[in-house]
RNA sequence: GUCUUGUUAGCUCAGCUGGUAGAGCACGUCACUUUUAAUGAUGUGGCCGAUGGUUCGAAUCCAUCACAGGACACCA
């Protein structure tokens, strides 16, 4: 039963003395005209004047009751809004008759939304509160909210029900404000650079542009099934070759992986593709994004993050082979031979997976020696070719890309290379991962030819980049893990014990 | 996926080597017209995550399962 819960019936009840007395629980006559934290800054002055209030301002206030201090004749409450918290003095006196002993004070309680009228005054306390003329209920709560001192700590509460965790921890909505201030600002840059902002499909008949096991729906009227999208890449690239010469699409992505604290199966991410430019100039442009973000949200250039500082003035770049010898500490007379590494990674117990190239051996080498060390943002540029099956090789070294990923606080933040656009390269490489896929990597990518067709048509050079932007929110409010930044982070479902015994 | 730690009242938590459940907040009743987690008095409130087992007896011991947190593996 849903409201079978003892306080929960002792408040229907209560919601059924106010109708019966006249009082609608769940009106709709909002007469609010002005908001907590305007009310407070308004009437900062009132500290200094005669008796601290002022009877000729007369303000209307609603929130939700989050405390109530019956004192007798008169109460103290605090009312939260989407601004800030309010204390109101109700004082038995000053409302109509009867009010205050038999509707507010046996009807109301925490967790009710009110609307409150009255005049601003400062308390014997020297707190600038609302002194109640009026007092009228707009939202009864049939549930009781939790403690009021700790709060709801519960992770799997706070997940499951955002919305108690929102009620009950102030700083949490800050978190999601910041988000999306993020995903605004970010909008607002590329397009002020000249981007257009595009959407492309999320549902996709062949799951591309990433190394991903996708989600597989099904079509009825077709007949088909269709795989959610693990990256927008080769559509946002087709346009390229369409004639758009600047694009970004900032949405989600689904990936049927692991779950852990910096992986949720749908997550955020801006792609953005730039023709006639190269991976230096992505560098470019997101130092520049970084900073314009950082002086939008008002963020400290030496950012703390956990036990570490991440100093933002101080972007470097760092091709990814002498990185493993200056990051890493690894000789660098091992960095190019496949049977030095492979004894290197065996001496230092870590596992290694037969059949590996030189390319995934370094790639290896980086993610178990360097990538946790680099906390300063760090572009790791030149990524091995076996790695990087959608970057353009550069034309000075053919094992290596022209491709870059970011890093900070230990944490790959962006990809970035300069896309490949030879057709013929591109569908070889197709070819190597659909090897590689009936070897048994079901991460490996399909042949996707209609993507090869568009290229043959010839794609402008083009430099492109993804940036994760609920890892980039974790690094910007200090989270640390990826649910903390997602209003709804995926939960897997309790099992009711009917259920469990049908299943079986 | 593996390891590990949790799950007791609406919430936050106690509960010893097995003997039939405890606090604070909240809620009910009473007192109190300037409180700040208001205070004082008093009372109600529990299928101890689920299922099985051991035992005269299980919140407590064992097994399985569910969910969650953390670590590792994989990945963005």
């Amino acid at each position: 039963m849903v409201f079978e819960n003892k306080f929960v019936q002792q408040r229907i009840e209560k919601a059924q003395l106010l109708k019966d007395a006249g009082f609608n629980p769940y009106s709709n006559e909002c007469k609010r005209n002005t908001t907590i934290d305007k009310f407070l800054n308004v009437n900062s002055d009132i500290n200094n004047k005669e008796n601290k209030r002022d009877e000729n301002r007369h303000y209307i206030v609603s929130g939700r009751i989050k405390f109530f201090r019956i004192m007798g004749k008169a109460s103290f409450i605090k009312i939260e809004d989407e601004s800030g918290m309010l204390q109101a003095y109700i004082a038995r006196d000053n409302l109509p008759e009867g009010f205050y002993n038999n509707t507010f004070k046996k009807n109301i309680e925490v967790g009710d939304i009110v609307e409150i009228e009255g005049y601003p005054f400062v308390t014997g306390k020297g707190e600038l509160s609302i002194h109640a003329t009026a007092l009228r209920l707009l939202t009864k709560a049939i549930a009781p909210l939790p403690e009021k001192f700790h709060g709801v700590t519960d992770k799997e509460i706070r997940y499951r029900k955002r919305y108690l965790d929102l009620i009950m921890n102030s700083e949490v909505r800050k978190t999601f404000q910041t988000r999306s201030k993020v995903i605004s600002l970010t909008r607002r840059f590329f397009e002020d650079k000249g981007f257009l902002e595009v959407e492309t499909p999320m549902m996709h008949p062949i799951a591309g542009g990433a190394n991903a096991k996708p989600f597989v729906t099904h079509h009825n009227a077709l007949g088909i099934d269709r795989f959610l999208r693990i990256a927008p890449e080769l559509y946002l690239k087709r346009l390229i070759v369409g004639g758009f010469e600047a694009v970004f699409e900032i949405n989600r992505n689904f990936r049927n992986e692991g779950m852990d604290a910096t992986h949720n199966p749908e997550f955020t991410s801006i792609e953005f593709y730039w023709a006639y430019k190269t991976y230096k100039d992505l560098i470019e442009i997101t130092k520049e994004y970084f900073q314009y973000l950082f002086e939008h949200l008002n963020l400290p250039t030496i950012l703390p993050y956990g036990d570490m500082e991440v100093n933002f003035e101080n972007f470097t770049e760092l091709p990814l082979i002498e990185s493993l010898t200056t990051v890493g500490g690894i000789p660098s007379e091992l960095c190019n031979d496949k049977d030095s590494i492979i004894a290197y990674l065996k001496s230092k117990n870590i596992a290694v997976k037969p059949g590996m190239n030189l390319g995934q051996l370094q790639g290896e080498l980086f993610d178990e020696f360097v990538e946790e060390k680099l906390i300063n943002p760090t572009f790791i540029t030149e990524y091995p070719v076996e790695i990087s099956p959608l970057a353009r090789r550069s034309d000075k070294n053919p094992a290596i890309t022209e491709r870059f990923e970011l890093f900070i606080a230990g944490r790959e933040i962006a990809n970035a290379f300069s896309e490949l656009n030879d057709p013929i390269d591109q569908y070889e490489r197709f070819k190597d991962q659909v090897d590689a896929k009936d070897a048994g990597d079901d991460e490996a990518h399909e042949m996707d030819e209609d993507f090869i067709d568009a290229l043959s048509y010839g794609m402008a050079p083009t430099a492109g980049q993804g940036i994760g932007i609920d890892r980039l929110v974790m690094l910007l409010t200090n989270e640390h893990s990826i649910r903390d930044v997602l209003l709804f982070p995926a939960m897997k479902p309790i099992h009711h014990e009917a259920k469990t015994t049908e299943e079986e």
